[in-house]
RNA sequence: GCCCCCGUAGCUCAGAGGAUAGAGCAGAGGUUUCCUAAACCUUUGGCCGCAGGUUCAACUCCUGCCGGGGGUACCA
């Protein structure tokens, strides 16, 4: 959608810089680099928000120009205020020269009924956009590995899998969750060889996630001990892909009590995926990714194995079969490329898995690549560039990657139970008449939970820290969802009878000018976070604004007394309560593009 | 060994060529006859790991070093 505000700011400043050329009397077209449109996209917003509504560097420009770029901008903002002068409808906009930067200023007035009205006409579809349509994107997340528990290390995938699937959908994308569950593997020779030594029927009905787990651990420790049983699992694994009866049974049973079991964390989070389609679903489309790389002369046999070398390239050899003949991880990833590819036709997949995977991708994509040169697929059909590891840090605690091999790992239910007694007893504590106090303490609690993860730049390892999960002060979940209640309050508090003509004039405090400003960047804000995988662009954004707007709610007149949103002024709360009503909406927004709910009482 | 990522306030983290390095937590002090104090205000706290280099401009880019983590073929 084309912002007016910020094209007429470009078109001024082009004319601008046409007379200033004209001016210079210089001759040289490659000078004349701004047009309107190139300058609608470079216009920034500045970082500190004192310097207006957007700043234009010049020291580019400067250095083509050879000129002083403190000298250029203020000949340019001169001629720029000149032809403000000579229009009476851009009397909303003022330019000012600051050392190098070219700020624009828009009138607050202006501002605020420009997004005011925007966000009131479009409610919670502001900020959508059509840069997706016609374009499906793929989504590969959560994707945890069955028969073992659901650990707070899945919920980093699952979580901002679940944000970039609602981003993207804002944007107009068809987007396909796809839950790429684990349920194909050595491991499952291995957990079938312990089942068969040491389990139990009845412990595993009683418990079944519990138990498996116990027994995968058990089978991790005393493998270091003895050799054998590593074999024992790859010989278990090769009869179930053979499709040995017992084999396959015993793998069904572990795939259904898990399955079941996750479910049941995927309801609490909120999160839904299109297609549950695990490893195993690629078991039968293997060999024809095999054929193809053969026929294309990509393998050989290394060791036994049939592998694609890809050392030129720096990386190691990617493993289609091992020596005795089964398939590997990135066998079935390849087949699932192909699979997704020819189903969905997608404009971008991506795969948001860990960093510690970052080389497996690179081998896999690395391989698509080869394929489509040796098959000559034109460089526009190709896939391999549409391919993107959305990758990011471990989840450690104290200091030590949590791993499920060894045992030391936190269950997500856990860590969700907690969260959410803790948000119980805040709610008893503060506002005990609530209703559904258990519905609201979950939607607290789980939001806490995932927040906590969701507020930190992805690719960085974070320390988990009960301490700041279970926090629900400053910058967290519930912050976010305490400001969002509040507003609702407010709406409650006020129920405004008819419909009167807004004077936004009345929003001149710079408290209130703040949030304006804001409102008037969450369109950029959602794109940004689309086009960098990055959640953390919304949380920051989120935070951001409820803390602008907390600070007109709390905004002391010059007696030291609140100043209040509802007062006797009738006018003066009509304008303030438009600008509630659109927080609320984006407040509510950003929460959802999160995976948050948004209670209206707390 | 080789390759990759990360070192910013006591703690957890933003900033990713640009304007005076910012938040939250923790510490100190304050604000409520209640539009939800899960909030708000004030305040303490920095050799941006170290050393060079590139640039009009470096926390940001390049090189080296130190510290932490990950990957490195039949696990996923």
């Amino acid at each position: 959608m084309k912002d007016t505000l910020r094209q007429t700011a470009a078109d001024i400043t082009a004319e601008a810089f046409g007379l200033l050329m004209a001016d210079l009397k210089t001759d040289r077209p490659e000078l004349y680099i701004f047009h309107p449109e190139q300058l609608y996209d470079k216009l920034e917003i500045p970082k500190d928000p004192k310097m207006g509504n957007y700043a234009l560097p010049l020291f580019d420009l400067a250095k083509i120009l050879k000129q002083n770029p403190i000298a250029l901008n203020k000949q340019l903002a001169e001629r720029q205020n000149l032809i403000i002068g000579a229009h009476d409808n851009y009397a909303h906009l003022k330019f000012e020269a600051v050392g190098g930067f070219n700020n624009t200023r828009i009138r607050i007035e202006t501002l605020a009924q420009f997004t005011l009205r925007q966000i009131g006409n479009n409610a919670r579809e502001y900020g959508s956009s059509d840069l997706g349509k016609g374009k499906s994107i793929v989504i590969d997340f959560s994707s945890p590995n069955i028969a073992k528990p659901f650990g707070v290390g899945h919920l980093r995938s699952t979580a901002i899998g679940n944000s970039l699937y609602r981003i993207h959908k804002k944007l107009g994308y068809t987007v396909i969750g796809i839950n790429h569950l684990g349920d194909w593997g050595t491991q499952f020779g291995k957990m079938i060889v312990a089942y068969r030594k040491w389990g139990d029927e009845r412990l595993l009905m009683a418990d079944p996630v519990r138990n498996l787990y116990d027994l995968y651990v058990r089978f991790h420790k005393e493998e270091k001990e003895n050799q054998t049983l590593t074999d024992e699992g790859r010989e278990a694994f090769k009869a179930l892909e053979d499709g040995d009866d017992a084999a396959v049974a015993l793998w069904q049973k572990f795939k259904d009590y898990s399955l079941a079991y996750f479910q049941k964390v995927y309801d609490r989070l909120g999160v839904h995926f299109d297609y549950n389609t695990g490893e195993s679903f690629y078991n039968d489309k293997m060999n024809a990714v095999i054929d193809r790389l053969q026929k294309a002369g990509l393998t050989e046999i290394s060791e036994g194995a049939l592998i694609v070398p890809l050392a030129e390239f720096g990386l190691p050899a990617c493993l289609l079969r091992r020596a005795d003949g089964a398939t590997l991880y990135a066998t079935r990833d390849l087949a699932g490329i192909l699979y997704r590819a020819e189903s969905y036709h997608f404009e971008k997949a991506l795969y948001v898995v860990n960093t510690g995977q970052r080389d497996h991708f690179k081998q896999v994509f690395k391989v698509i690549e080869l394929l489509e040169k040796a098959e000559m697929v034109p460089l526009e059909k190709a896939i391999a560039p549409r391919l993107v590891h959305v990758e990011f840090g471990w989840i450690k605690f104290a200091d030590a990657v949590m791993s499920t091999r060894v045992g030391n790992i936190i269950f997500l239910e856990e860590v969700l139970d907690k969260a959410v007694s803790l948000a119980k007893a805040k709610i008893l504590e503060k506002n005990p008449d609530l209703k559904e106090i258990d519905k609201i303490a979950d939607q607290i609690g789980i939001g806490a939970v995932i927040f906590a993860d969701l507020s930190t730049r992805k690719e960085k390892d974070v320390n988990f820290d009960w301490d700041k999960v279970l926090n629900f002060e400053g910058e967290t979940g519930p912050y976010l969802q305490y400001t969002h209640a509040r507003l609702s309050s407010l709406l409650r508090h006020y129920a405004k009878e008819k419909p009167t003509e807004i004077n936004y004039t009345l929003l001149a405090h710079a408290e209130e000018e703040r949030v304006i400003e804001l409102l008037y960047k969450f369109p950029l804000v959602v794109e940004e976070g689309a086009d960098s995988c990055e959640p953390y662009i919304i949380v920051s954004y989120l935070l951001e604004l409820a803390s602008a707007f907390n600070k007109v709610y709390q905004r002391k007149d010059n007696q030291g007394r609140i100043d209040k949103i509802i007062s006797d002024n009738f006018e003066l709360t009509e304008a303030r309560m438009a600008l509630v009503r659109a927080v609320r909406t984006v407040m509510n927004e950003g929460l959802y593009l999160l995976g948050l709910e948004a209670p209206n009482e707390m």
